[in-house]
RNA sequence: GCGGUUGUAGUGUAACGGUAGCAUACCAGCUUGUGGCGCUGUUGGCGUGGGUUCGACUCCCACCUUCCGCUCCA
């Protein structure tokens, strides 16, 4: 019979424990800026109404009509695992009723997303995002926060060369305008420009200012772009944005060809990366505003901003400059124990010396002690605590100075105070 | 979805159309109450399925997987 073998399925990965630092240092990095900022977490399920983001994200965007891992229940819904975060928490906002709380309301969440794509660098199909999403308030200086909340949080994180890029595409008044104008001249030009944009020039016009072709980007150089066809209450919201921006000495620039994949977006769109003499890292984190879609998904007139951060590309980031991550601690005790009595007396001890919040190795299993100590030495443990049959029957245990090869024969009920007379000596 | 790339013990690596080595880790010993080393030994592998062949880890095909690029995004 041969074995079964099981793999984890593509673009999936398991995060050992060697990794797992980095993701508590992110974490926790994350949480003080979130806490400065007066957020509050929040968790939505992994599965959502497929129809949720369909609306939300959009029906022509390549998240739905391709990225999507949909499934039907019993019931004959169709549910989807979650690709972003946003549309959950408007989802969440409505229907808890949100909107009667003192506004904005200030959110932040993070767990695993999905995307159905071929995975390849910072890309998988299971991923790691934070976000944050502030409602209720359409002040630039609530762009200007999210942008500064994402923008703290890999700064304290120790990453260099940090850029922010900026952009508006405008709102439902003058996207029109910017959009008509945009088209009419990618079909003047569309014998200069690739197979892909011409699609795109149909499909979804904006996104044709991404693309990677060279000569596309030759011809696009020429393209009319949105920050002129602003309105004037968005191209104010933008000039706000600016300032608010040269203010806090961010390095930013705005970027009129950043568009982004997600239908949602008005106004003010943002990305943050690593740049260095021109090698660009790819978006660390990207966010804006999106001031119809509680709205759209059958909320209140509701403004709102907000922004993700993809975790399993800030650690790539983080490697590549071998950015310092605290490994846990080892202990600094380690238990070692010789005989049958001496083994049904160690639990109760160890019980003892996890209530005085003493951190203590052990080698149950092993139950030779050149082996007990060849472990606790391996694992660097300062000192040894033995207890042998000896020691158990005369209510006595042994303290070992792994340093200097001494050790004392202590009453078991001065075992904590002893450790930490010890522990004080180090 | 398309293009390229990858697949040999847990990990890192060899070789060959004819019985798969090496290193490291793990486990067990080195006489049973005292140290990381050392020595000895054991366990464990050709991604999957076909085809060619007397014989395939090796050649061919398909699929899966890895990584990279396109698409797009975090």
């Amino acid at each position: 019979m041969s074995k079964p073998k099981f793999q984890i399925p593509t673009g999936m990965h398991d995060i050992l424990p060697q990794d797992q630092v980095y993701y508590e240092k992110i974490l926790e990095t994350a949480k003080k800026v979130f806490s400065f900022y007066d957020f509050d977490k929040i968790d939505t399920p992994i599965l959502e109404d497929a129809n949720l983001f369909i609306r939300s994200v959009g029906q022509n965007t390549d998240i739905v009509e391709k990225e999507m891992f949909s499934l039907k229940t019993k019931g004959k819904d169709i549910l989807s695992l979650r690709p972003e975060g946003t549309a959950s928490i408007v989802r969440a906002y409505i229907e808890h009723g949100f909107s009667s709380l003192p506004q904005p309301v200030r959110l932040w969440y993070y767990g695993p997303f999905f995307r159905y794509e071929r995975p390849q660098a910072g890309r998988f199909r299971q991923f790691w995002q934070f976000g944050i999403e502030i409602l209720g308030e359409n002040d630039p200086i609530i762009d200007v926060q999210s942008i500064l909340t994402m923008y703290a949080i890999l700064h304290d994180l120790g990453l260099k060369n940090l850029m922010v890029r900026v952009n508006s595409i405008g709102d439902d008044n003058c996207r029109p305008l910017y959009r008509k104008a945009l088209v009419k001249f990618l079909r003047e030009k569309s014998s200069s420009l690739c197979g892909d944009c011409n699609r795109r020039a149909k499909t979804n016009p904006l996104r044709v200012l991404d693309c990677k072709n060279e000569k596309c980007q030759e011809t696009l150089s020429q393209a009319p772009q949105s920050v002129d066809f602003l309105c004037d209450s968005c191209k104010n919201h933008l000039k706000e944005v600016l300032e608010y921006l040269d203010e806090l000495k961010v390095p930013y620039c705005l970027d009129s060809k950043l568009v982004r994949g997600l239908d949602y977006y008005t106004k003010t769109v943002f990305e943050i990366e690593t740049e260095k003499d021109g090698v660009r890292s790819g978006a660390l984190a990207g966010g804006g505003r999106y001031d119809n879609l509680v709205k759209m998904l059958g909320g209140g007139d509701i403004p709102a901003c907000g922004a993700a951060a993809g975790v399993d590309r800030i650690i790539s980031a983080m490697k590549e400059i071998g950015a310092k991550v605290s490994f846990p601690s080892v202990p600094e005790i380690f238990f070692a124990q010789i005989g049958p009595l001496a083994k049904k007396k160690s639990l109760p001890i160890l019980e003892d010396l996890r209530r005085a919040n003493i951190k203590v190795g052990e080698g149950f299993g092993k139950d030779s002690l050149k082996e007990q100590l060849g472990k606790a030495s391996r694992l660097g443990a300062k000192v040894v605590i033995i207890l042998g049959q000896r020691e158990a029957l005369n209510n006595m245990i042994l303290i070992r100075n792994m340093q200097t090869a001494k050790q004392v024969e202590v009453k078991q009920e001065d075992i904590i105070k002893e450790i930490k007379n010890v522990l004080k000596e180090q």
